[in-house]
DNA sequence: AATTTTTTTCAGTAATTACTGAAAAAACCA
DNA sequence: TGGTTTTTTCAGTAATTACTGAAAAAAATT
């Protein structure tokens, strides 16, 4: 084996391993911020052995964390003539990525929190006293402020990424 | 105890409750979003037992949490005159909260990241072959975007919130 | 400087989350 | 239809993370 494939593998492996070190601190599964950061780097499509082998995990794992990437909108399913399995492939345009995150993360964590935040927000309002009155306006604000970086999320995930970087550039002069 | 007291009382446990689970979706220790969510909507600042008390949670809990929320710079601590005690208080305007939140997630999960990839595209620069290209490739891409999310945090995170409203209006515009 | 109050630490334990490996189900093929 | 490959599920286990409660340290008081 060539020098500088091996010297390839042990950066990419670094950056596998340290994605994954990331991705935990987010709410994410480590193993499933690895496979995303191992397809992301891949120049081909890799079958659910090829990742099993590469990251010596177990089946079960690989199975589960690739389908949830392809719930998340990362990674999607294809196929190769002749060929029975399936291959998974990461979207690689980074912007694209971007998107799919916010869409997601919105979904499962904006929505939901909005849809508290109103409800406290409305069940506290009639109720006097002091307490009351500082429960209620801080329901206020933050259902205000968490609809709106929700708007904002929808307005980029809607952008196209030379659209986003024209508003960005008037972002910064 | 009043009706509405009572009735405020089961709103707020609930609203605790949520912000517990949301917290945990992100990468956030429940028992801590739980003990930010009960000051932000406390009238006033509270004491390590009120605090256990409250959230039927032992000394060490309530302590470890509190002090990481102090460094988060979420909450801060007080003194009463007379009262030996530390109280602890939230800060309530949503903007500076989540001015907070931005500053400390990109010092501990930005700044690390871009590390990481500055590292990685540098030292596949010099490899050959299509593996590698894709490799560096991706590196790039995904270390300018990075980098550009980082600044971007900056920006938003030294704006006062005056500023940012009139930004976001033109943004909407 | 002895006593009391409050804060901090941490060993042990509980709860949660992630992973394995094998078996079942499904899809494909001759 | 029966055999073969591939995917999916899941009970059991491992690893991680969070919590308790008590003891030690620190701070304040007399």
């Amino acid at each position: 084996m060539g020098e500088q494939i091996t010297r390839l593998h042990e950066i990419r492996e670094d950056f596998v391993a340290q994605w994954g070190v990331m991705g935990a601190q987010w709410g994410i599964n480590r193993t499933m911020a690895q496979i995303h950061a191992l397809l992301m780097t891949s120049a081909k499509a890799l079958s659910t052995d090829e990742v099993m082998e590469m990251l010596e995990i177990s089946r079960g794992n690989a199975h589960t964390n690739l389908k949830d990437l392809v719930c998340w909108g990362l990674i999607k399913i294809t196929t190769k003539k002749g060929e029975r399995k399936e291959f998974f492939e990461a979207e690689k345009g980074v912007w694209e990525m971007f998107r799919r995150i916010v869409v997601e993360r919105k979904r499962r964590e904006i929505d939901p929190a909005l849809a508290v935040l109103r409800k406290c927000r409305d069940e506290s309002e009639e109720l006097k006293g002091a307490d009351a009155e500082v429960f209620h306006e801080q329901m206020k604000e933050l259902e205000e402020f968490v609809a709106f970086a929700s708007s904002m999320g929808d307005r980029v995930a809607g952008m196209q990424h030379g659209k986003a970087m024209q508003l960005a550039f008037k972002f910064f002069a």
